[in-house]
RNA sequence: GGAGGGGUUCCCGAGCGGUCAAAGGGAUCAGACUGUAAAUCUGACGGCUCAGCCUUCGAAGGUUCGAAUCCUUCCCCCUCCA
């Protein structure tokens, strides 16, 4: 590859890179560069949000570059309060740890094992002495700090800001200074984050970091950036059949966005697609293609084929799932209750929600719907019971 | 330290003595339709032994036949002044 081939690849995807000829240099130079990306150990489902900033991490690697998976350990237990409107409550040293233990498990979906290095920033943030960290907060100015959108706008309008909120890019700034960082990503909403580790390093004379952000993928909603605690993601880690399905389940329009951001199909392809969909081609056939792209990534193709056949059985044929276990209950006396039977296999939240979904012909017991809500079922049959399109249980009375 | 404003159901946000399980929007779920768990439309959206009952409106007390709405104390947040 070319070196201009090289930068044209790095490019690729990035929403901005500053700056982009300081990357060239370091690039030129034929070192391997640092390059970390950060996480907060709030969320430990990695989701396909995170995989867009992941590949292009992986993308370094393959260039002979080194990783730095940096496990914001440290930080977790501050909140970055990035994009959030209201204070987040810190985590306990313990949730930390947990958290932190399950992302080593899911980061290798995409990340070479032998090419990453993981590290903790609470290795060298906790041998900072209290001196140390107020030298370190002397370093910016209380201005800056509100020139950060969120900030400003959760103070002008009068929502509480807390001090050690204005400590987290602080710290994670000061990351770059402790792992002298030749390269952060990051999403684009990290970006003022980003750059206060330009300023540290400068202020620790330093060479800044060269600073990439990446879009931020929508979540499943298509509006709010996906994200664990908004529950509208896709998990690296979710079973083929369900990563399949939500896949499916986004809108005609926001699947462009995912093809733009997590194919590695070539642009040019993306492009015909969708030129085609506009001339009337089933937008449906398309998402069948990026799910399976995507399943296959994480899962393998056979894993992947096997995941689309289930959905076409399940929505197209309404089919019922093959693999569900039969689960035995004790039968009250007089019958069991069809509310209660629901709520106590979890097919509900509460015998309340079961009643209503009864009322509103959600619920099928052996395919046939039922409207008595207060049905009661007879001990020694085995039933297969349907609430909506997705939740299915196989019981038995006994 | 002083003055004022505010804490409502998952989220935002109305209500300001009875007609309030609490408007409206979002999210979610169900039904219809379909090209799919898209889009659109309709409905539901605290719990329970469910045509009835029980528990919610920062917390605890109090007034009242009756309180999310009034009073007291406490906790938390914001703004302005110092």
């Amino acid at each position: 590859m070319s070196r201009n081939d090289v930068m044209t690849e790095l490019l690729r995807g990035a929403s901005e890179v500053l700056r982009p000829e300081e990357l060239q240099q370091r690039i030129e130079s034929g070192r391997p560069l640092r390059v970390k990306a950060g996480f907060d150990p709030t969320a430990p489902d990695l989701h396909l949000g995170h995989a867009v900033l992941l590949n292009k991490l992986k993308q370094f690697q393959d260039l002979g570059h080194e990783a730095i998976f940096l496990i914001g350990d440290f930080t977790g237990m501050i909140g970055d309060p990035t994009g959030k409107s209201v204070t987040r409550k810190p985590l306990t040293r313990d949730e930390v740890i947990e958290n932190a233990r399950t992302y080593e498990e899911q980061i290798f979906k995409i990340l070479h094992p032998e090419k990453t290095l993981v590290m903790f920033n609470s290795s060298w943030m906790s041998a900072m002495t209290s001196a140390e960290l107020i030298q370190l907060a002397a370093k910016h100015t209380v201005a800056r700090m509100l020139e950060r959108d969120d900030f400003s706008k959760r103070y002008q309008s009068g929502q509480p800001i807390s001090i050690h909120e204005f400590l987290y890019p602080l710290i994670q700034g000061y990351d770059s200074v402790a792992l002298k960082a030749d390269v952060e990503l990051g999403g684009t909403d990290q970006k003022f984050n980003l750059l206060v580790g330009r300023h540290l390093q400068e202020a620790f004379g330093q060479k800044p970091q060269v600073v990439m952000t990446m879009p931020i993928l929508e979540g499943l909603d298509g509006v709010q950036k996906m994200s664990k605690s908004l529950g509208n993601y896709i998990g690296i880690a979710d079973p083929p059949d369900d990563m399949f399905g939500k896949l499916m389940s986004i809108s005609d329009e926001l699947m462009w966005r995912y093809f733009e951001l997590l194919s590695f199909r070539p642009a040019s392809e993306i492009a015909r697609w969708r030129n085609e969909c506009s001339q009337g081609a089933n937008p449906r056939d398309y998402k069948v293609q990026l799910g399976l792209e995507i399943v296959e990534r994480f899962h393998g193709a056979a894993a992947a084929r096997k995941a689309w056949e289930n959905f076409e059985a399940r929505f197209r044929e309404k089919a019922v799932p093959d693999d569900l276990v039969e689960s035995s209950l004790p039968t009250p006396e007089g019958g069991y209750p069809i509310a209660n039977l629901l709520k106590d296999l979890d097919l509900t939240d509460s015998t309340s929600q079961a009643y209503r979904l009864i009322r509103q012909g959600g619920v099928k017991i052996d395919g046939e719907k039922i409207e008595d809500p207060k049905l009661h079922l007879t001990t020694g049959a085995s039933h297969l019971i349907q609430v909506g399109k997705r939740r299915f249980a196989r019981v038995r009375l006994v």
